[in-house]
DNA sequence: TAATTCACTTGCAAATTGCAAGCTATCTGA
DNA sequence: TCAGATAGCTTGCAATTTGCAAGTGAATTA
């Protein structure tokens, strides 16, 4: 979704208004998450041809640099970037309105699953 | 997208983690706009099924109330909840960062349209 | 060297989006 | 009063995106 001569809101929302792309960016930036394995095993259960697309795509947009792991090198690690960094105001926001109005969906059902991410 | 059991950033995603949820609040939240075709109006063009479908899952989630306007029967009048109110830091933080990252896209090429939205 | 692991890729079905046209109830002007 | 015009949708259909399962190839470990 390209957004151009468009207010900032929707700029940001080209990069990052998709089911995916902050769910995978929030376990990077606070789950210090840094391989592929890592990221497919949140429990939002993304599938690996979606993650592989958006790592790629979060690479396109300067959000995540990947290296191979020098230890390991069929290993990549992927990394955020200060650009991505500068989310967490968004992600802290999305955090405390996401606790206030929909906090309440069946905690009983399952309280094995009640950690944060 | 229903998130049981996830973190308040996925369960909030799963609300507004869409290309025009977001979009639609920010006309009825900042634009003061009130009305099918002021929405439609909005420089994203957003196509008459996709505003009317968004328009009912947004009332479904709460987050706008509609109601018949009184001095013309013909015309809805869509209203932000408080918990669209609340959205309001979310937005402001989205700006932000479209600001600072995305902000120097093409605005040469049509500055009729320079205007935030 | 055989099995395992990591990071994908592929194929295909299902769901969502986007575009154009049409539809119904209300309203407005002659 | 009655022929447009207008507001808010709905429908049909093609294109794009998502989701699931299975498979691939290089690197690593047993």
């Amino acid at each position: 979704m390209k957004r151009k001569n468009c207010c900032p809101i929707a700029q940001a929302l080209g990069v990052l208004g998709d089911k995916w792309s902050l769910i995978v960016l929030r376990d990077v930036i606070f789950g210090k998450k840094r391989h592929f394995n890592d990221l497919l095993a949140s429990p939002e259960k993304i599938s690996t041809n979606i993650l592989a697309n958006r790592l790629k795509t979060l690479q396109e947009e300067s959000l995540l640099c990947c290296c191979v792991d020098a230890e390991n090198r069929r290993s990549k690690i992927y990394t955020p970037t200060e650009k991505a960094q500068d989310l967490v105001p968004i992600l802290v926001e999305l955090y405390k309105w996401g606790e206030k109005y929909n906090d309440k969906v069946d905690k009983v059902d399952n309280p094995s699953q009640a950690e944060p991410f």
